[in-house]
DNA sequence: CCGGGCATGTGCTCACAATCACAACAGAAA
DNA sequence: TTTCTGTTGTGATTGTGAGCACATGCCCGG
């Protein structure tokens, strides 16, 4: 089933249904329908059906899913069965605050390297006792440390070029914060966390609506 | 043109637009057609003059778009022809960061309250010298400084409740950082900005391609 | 052991968004 | 003025994703 195409949105609610799955962990919830769990993220039963269909069959008919089995089974279907190693590069107010964000480390994203260029940010410790280090340092440290994932949190005329640099370290994909469209090779994943965007998009929806 | 249902990506595109144009206002570049401008913001040609279209008229054919023209009627469009008032609830690390971030100030977002739950914290002020309120003083403040969009940066099992005080303000939208869907009453307008489901994503298309 | 109830899994339909392709038209040059 | 170049604006087409409705099949009670 691997082999059709998924849709992107269809990836971004498994993300979602997972931390639904969450709670009802957490409230000692066993079973659990579409219908339920549709309700809980705000979308179609039928549309979380047939997500999960694309990765296999994974409840049971007349009754619904097991929380845990499914929450498990999304996450490996989503490649959370694992640690990722990330690293910052721009720890500015932003880029600390997200290496201290503890949802990352929750979910199993570890910040393993930090960078900047700032000449008297380098070789200081961040309060999780990262080192900062210079972006020339980029290339050796990262495959030191096994960088797997780069996260570029700087202002948005340096993005371009910290990111041929992940590139060429090369890290497998880069979280982006900076508000630019980044180029990277045909293959390469880059996912944009914009919030000046959904701004915009707000602003707009408050004028015209 | 107005009464056209309008997708909500081409908003999210003239965001984007916008980025680009400021790009060439500051290299000096007057007019662009449509062709460059897709190339500087990885999108299609027709897809740009499509989502103008919705608008009005903008561009002159054989010519292009004068640059700084378009950018004034995007904003227009966008509603950026004026500032925002915000309010951050929940100033920890990353609520900190956000009210500190320069990108904000520079398209006319300000922010003009601040809420945390945390005792310590109220009273104190931050760097930009806003200071810190009870969450139960919402409504006093927001209206005596005429809030107007809510920035919900607290921990995913107070983010519900801060949007319920948020809608009774009432503030007119909501932009969530926190990890969870918020229900919130027909109409009114709430944005998600959520990099763990970013992360998640990635995570999925390092493992799976 | 068998039948009823119920929720899943899935083929089909519909709606919408992206792309294509071309006609309309502005400006420059002869 | 007329022709030619080049780019917009837009009708037509394609592709894709969401929702519906029903058949499938599991569980439980009798």
């Amino acid at each position: 089933m691997k082999f059709l195409k998924i849709p992107a949105a269809t990836i971004t609610r498994l993300s979602l249904y997972t931390r639904a799955l969450e709670g009802l962990i957490r409230d000692q919830v066993t079973v659990v329908s579409s219908k339920t769990l549709a309700e809980l993220c705000g979308v179609n039963p039928a549309q979380i059906r047939k997500d999960l269909a694309y990765f296999g069959q994974f409840g049971v008919r007349g009754v619904g899913y097991y929380v845990k089995e499914l929450m498990f089974d999304i996450k490996k279907i989503l490649g959370l069965n694992k640690e990722w190693s990330l690293a910052i590069v721009g720890v500015g107010n932003l880029g600390c605050a997200l290496v201290a964000h503890e949802n990352f480390a929750k979910q199993g994203y570890r910040f393993v390297a930090a960078f900047d260029a700032d000449p008297i940010k380098i070789g200081r410790k961040l309060v999780t006792g990262l080192v900062i280090h210079a972006p020339d340092k980029m290339g050796e440290v990262c495959r030191e440390k096994g960088v797997e994932i780069g996260v570029i949190c700087a202002p948005a005329q340096f993005a371009q070029d910290i990111a041929n640099r992940l590139v060429e370290v090369p890290v497998r994909g880069i979280l982006n914060f900076a508000p630019t469209q980044i180029q990277a090779p045909e293959g390469f994943k880059v996912e944009n966390v914009d919030f000046s965007v959904k701004l915009d998009n707000l602003a707009y929806h408050l004028t015209a609506g």
